[in-house]
DNA sequence: ACAAAAGTGTTAAGTCTACACCCATGA
DNA sequence: TCATGGGTGTAGACTTAACACTTTTGT
């Protein structure tokens, strides 16, 4: 016996949706599509799988000759299969999400891929059904940071407070009361004080925190009701 | 052009976790697999991708052939890929999970599968991963109804608060105060008091209620923090 | 009349929100 | 010295949690 008979075979696909925090707003990482269809367009970053890995290892395979980067957040997002989405062949994709610190992207790495950091806001049109991937990873980012401490990743190993307020803001396109934020993220324990401040945001300075890996890991689960309303999410 | 070139054709399979409550405790549907590999172990529903239609048509499809039911909440869970899930050949698979009106589900259909409900509790061990697609889709079930009204699918078209409540209690496997629960869950606005009562439950006899879907889908966002510890739950 | 489940209200504790002033520093 | 962003506390509103007794009715 050598396999399922009279079953049909499908391309699997993955597409990488890369996301970054500049310090004023939430980009996405794009390529220029090296390969026919739909050549020259702006894209997500994707590629093949391989009969002998799954979609995990494709992705982080990419996700390497693209950024640079191993052992980043990555999480499944939903998997594409509408039997035209791809007008060459019929094909599957599963969407990956990928929370990374923009400062550690390694810029010479895409230098094949004319890859390319964009505001949400300014995005160019997306092929094929990928929009519908950008959309609906930004709902599950919102959701999941809502309640999970995952924007962190985002972030360098040190930040102040301020600007995780500012990625916080940035994410649900909101204004946070400064008070109350740091009250609460500071009550979240997640939180450890450094001893220097980061002077370039201003004159005085301002603390540098780290996450106190410990209790991300203990209180991932636990970071509730940190978003002023979270009416607006979604499932 | 004809397709891709080099690319590997995979054999993509969905699985389908019917769950559905009898009033005292969560179910799963299972069937007796009736071909190879692993012919006459207990499993999920599944079936196979046909080249021309989308893996929610797919997983419609399987769900009408086994319950008879059309238009059940459904939702995708996860794409399993590890290369060795399957013995046979690789396969990936993606599984969704369905809510249903236990009493609507139609028997004499099941005759050819041999299926039989179980209490998530006494299920049998199951084939390949699926082990752990049940492992997630009840995390996710549990996570999602913390939030949203999920929990209605499980139930028929009218219900009593006792009823519900119990369909909470043994979903979080917790118990809930009474009068905290009817509180909070007529305070959301989408229940509809009928003059009607239920007396199979007591003497006395308990009010049916319905659900109002006018507000069910205002309000699907906004059901949130109902269970008393919102710990325990999963990404 | 009694057993068994349904139904209902209050109070205290805790959490959340709104809000304004002083601090430190570089230019 | 002044302009800029950093840092902090409180009071009122609201929400949540804990808790017990009365009602209905079939047997």
């Amino acid at each position: 016996m050598t396999g399922y008979t009279n079953e049909a075979r499908i391309v699997q696909a993955i597409d990488c949706l890369v996301f970054g925090f500049d310090g004023e707003t939430l980009k996405i990482l794009l390529i220029k599509r090296g390969f026919q269809p739909e050549q020259g367009k702006w894209s997500l970053m994707g590629g093949f799988a391989k009969l002998t890995e799954s979609l995990e290892q494709a992705s982080n395979r990419v996700l390497k000759q693209l950024t640079g980067l191993d052992g980043m957040y990555l999480e499944q997002l939903h998997t594409f299969s509408d039997p035209n989405r791809d007008p060459l062949e019929r094909t599957i994709s599963t969407a990956y999400f990928a929370l990374i610190d923009i400062n550690k992207y390694q810029q010479q790495l895409n230098a094949d891929y004319h890859a390319e950091w964009f505001p949400l806001k300014r995005m160019p049109k997306l092929i094929f059904d990928q929009q519908e991937m950008v959309e609906m990873a930004l709902k599950r980012i919102r959701y999941k940071a809502a309640l999970h401490p995952i924007l962190f990743e985002l972030l360098p190993g040190r930040f102040t407070i301020p600007q995780l307020q500012t990625l916080y803001e940035s994410v649900y396109n909101t204004k946070i009361d400064k008070r109350n934020f740091s009250k609460r993220v500071l009550a979240t324990g997640l939180l450890i004080k450094q001893g220097e401040k980061d002077k370039s945001g201003s004159k005085r300075g301002a603390f540098y925190y780290h996450v106190n890996m410990q209790n991300y890991y203990a209180k991932f689960q636990a970071f509730l009701n940190f978003i002023p309303n979270p009416t607006n999410l979604i499932s």
